[in-house]
RNA sequence: GGACCCGUAGCUCAGCUGGAUAGAGCGCUGCCCUCCGAAGGCAGAGGCCAGAGGUUCGAAUCCUCUCGGGUCCGCCA
């Protein structure tokens, strides 16, 4: 139960014994923390209920509040807030059971754990063979890799999937294009069926530079285009030279794109590709034809998904295309079949750019209806675009794509530079300093993607996000660097943080107390409504708390030896606490800056 | 044409299941280094919450309309 949860259930209670409605009693965190610590406004729908003085129900409820022990005060305010601060015996014993928890459960979860757990397939991948990853698989993968380990901190079960684009039709692009280049090759002699070289024809670079031209080719030439969907069509039906030539495709833009999701601290369970899924096609047309969902419309086979109750056009889902190929509505819903039977999951979760909600809400729509899985338990998360200072989505100068390569270098380079600057890692070796600007850039990059709402567009600012001052990553990362030094000197042994209780008396000690104790409800939160910037604000405002506190109170030199082994333990708490928040966020703290 | 999202401080953005004086970061002004590394701390200036109506005891938040910006709307994925 988090701590707002224990707060509401004993003021409900409260509302109960006066005869109101314990729901009313939900406490929040006060939005006046100069007169409070939380808030309940209940009492003034309640009097709208009952036609009563909110007032004096307020009244009422403070006298039964102020008799149980863990409030240190509660009043009543304005037109009849509720207001509460706790004491700080509460909070100290509320902390060390937290502290207590973190370490007992750092194995199997949180200081707060859903009910009940699922098993989730969670889609944060997309990128496609012989396409570098650009900054469009950025966001993606950023928010996706927060939410894995969100949902597994809470204890849900979850399998990250890539789902790799490895089978549509720029497969078949990709190998007409070579069979024009390099016709000799075994992987184009019909009369052969196997003993095919190990090593591959073509290098990572070879790929990246003939997928453009044969996507361009395709578009203007529709020879070539035919040619590619025979490619693609053969392909498909299993021909043994262009299935060998495809692995070797598949294998070396995986180790491509593999290493630059490590790059990123971003890690896939799955590595399961568009191609799973086509077994699952076949059967899946013919099944939805049985149940008669599929009708054939202007030579193609359509699933018609729009309902009575749509006030916006929901066109229908193209299954097969008059050219007989299967579309990506087919493609996503035959890999939800091929996810179930994999896995069982109970739940499937994509996150995909926002432009797309209409494709999911076609395809979860089409998978309800046959039967395959329960649209509730399919969501998808849309998220916004990383835009340019012009606020559309970011280009290069050139007005290309950026690729997410440059964009690493980018901010390491900046993160180098500012690092430099600023005279960190003085007297380091040059392979610690690159280990620093990586980890710094990274979590520039990050926080500052993971700071927004999930929905909302943000600007890309480098220097903005890689500044060493203000709500930034790399902040975050110098705070908890600090924590840990400050922490090495006074705390050699790290023994004063396992014994002896809190003391809070001073007001920084109080409020670093409370932010410490706010984090189970921003777990809850952030994994209820799917949005890390929850616990990216919650890490920021520790880090405050935490300065306010510092600059406030002696620890070191703290005469006390109580006080200061319980100040020893608070900032320990908040050391351990802000790089567990830094780690939902997918962000590596480094050792030293 | 239809549907959805968004207009909040000079800039970048939170807050939106209605509640007290609308917050944060950057930038700006003034103070503050005898814990550890000034990362910051304290004080301050800066807002008709796009505009107009409506519901309500109470609206940045809910409803309607207007203006401005963005996105999507059956055969590429």
């Amino acid at each position: 139960m988090t701590l707002l949860d224990d707060l509401s259930a004993r003021v409900g209670a409260a509302f109960a014994a006066e005869g109101l409605e314990p729901d009313l009693g939900k406490v929040r965190v006060s939005d006046r923390p100069d007169l409070a610590q939380f808030q309940c406004n209940g009492a003034l729908a309640a009097a709208k209920q009952q036609n009563r003085n909110p007032r004096e129900i307020a009244g009422q409820l403070a006298d039964r509040l102020q008799a149980e022990e863990i409030f240190r005060e509660v009043t009543i305010a304005g037109p009849g807030f509720l207001n509460l601060a706790l004491s700080d015996a509460f909070l100290a014993d509320r902390l060390c059971s937290q502290s207590r928890g973190t370490e007992a459960q750092k194995e199997n979860g949180a200081v707060w754990q859903v009910n009940p757990a699922e098993k989730i397939v969670l889609d944060y991948g997309g990128p496609n063979v012989a396409k570098p990853l650009h900054v469009g698989h950025l966001r993606a993968a950023i928010i996706g890799e927060s939410l894995k380990r969100l949902f597994r901190y809470v204890g849900h079960t979850v399998i990250g999937d890539v789902h790799f684009g490895d089978w549509g039709l720029q497969m078949g692009q990709l190998i007409s294009e070579l069979e024009n280049r390099e016709p000799a090759l075994p992987y184009f002699d019909t009369d052969k069926t196997d003993g095919y070289p190990d090593e591959s024809p073509v290098t990572l670079a070879d790929l990246e530079a003939m997928y453009p031209v044969a996507s361009a080719a395709c578009k203007t030439d529709p020879e070539r285009r035919a040619v590619a969907q025979k490619a693609t069509f053969d392909l498909q039906a299993g021909r043994p030279g262009y299935r060998a030539l495809w692995q070797h495709f598949v294998a070396i833009s995986r180790a491509a794109i593999e290493a630059e999701y490590d790059d990123l601290a971003v890690t896939f369970d799955w590595w399961k590709g568009e191609s799973d899924a086509h077994p699952q096609i076949d059967p899946m047309v013919s099944d939805l034809r049985a149940k008669n969902l599929a009708e054939d419309s202007d030579g193609a086979v359509i699933v018609r998904v729009k309902r009575e109750t749509d006030r916006k056009d929901v066109p229908p889902v193209m299954l097969v295309t008059s050219e007989g190929s299967a579309g990506y509505h087919t493609t996503d819903i035959a890999t939800i079949i091929d996810r179930k039977e994999a896995a069982g999951p109970d739940r499937m979760i994509y996150v995909v750019d926002q432009r797309q909600a209409l494709h999911f809400e076609q395809v979860f729509r089409a998978a309800h209806m046959a039967g395959y899985f329960p649209e509730t338990h399919l969501e998808h998360l849309g998220f916004g675009t990383m835009n340019g200072k012009d606020g559309k989505p970011f280009k290069t100068r050139e007005g290309g794509v950026l690729k997410l390569r440059d964009m690493i270098d980018m901010v390491t380079d900046k993160a180098r530079e500012r690092i430099e600057a600023s005279g960190m890692g003085k007297g380091e070796e040059a392979a610690t300093i690159d280990d620093i600007a990586h980890k710094v850039g990274i979590a520039a990059l990050k926080f500052a993607d993971l700071s927004n709402p999930r929905t909302s567009d943000y600007v890309f600012d480098l220097d903005r996000f890689t500044a060493f001052e203000g709500k930034t990553g790399p902040y975050l990362l110098y705070a908890s660097v600090r924590i840990r030094s400050m922490l090495a000197k006074a705390d050699p042994t790290g023994e004063t943080a396992q014994s002896g209780p809190f003391q809070l008396a001073a007001e920084e000690e109080r409020e670093l107390a409370l932010s410490l104790l706010k984090f189970d409800e921003s777990l809850r939160l952030a994994v209820e409504k799917r949005m890390p910037h929850i616990i990216a604000e919650h890490a920021y405002g520790l880090a405050q708390a935490f300065s306010r506190f510092y600059t406030n109170c002696r620890v070191n030199d703290e005469p006390n030896k109580s006080v200061r082994a319980s100040r020893i333990k608070l900032a320990a708490a908040a050391g351990e606490q802000l790089d567990q928040a830094l780690d939902l966020l997918g962000i590596s703290v480094p050792t030293r800056m």
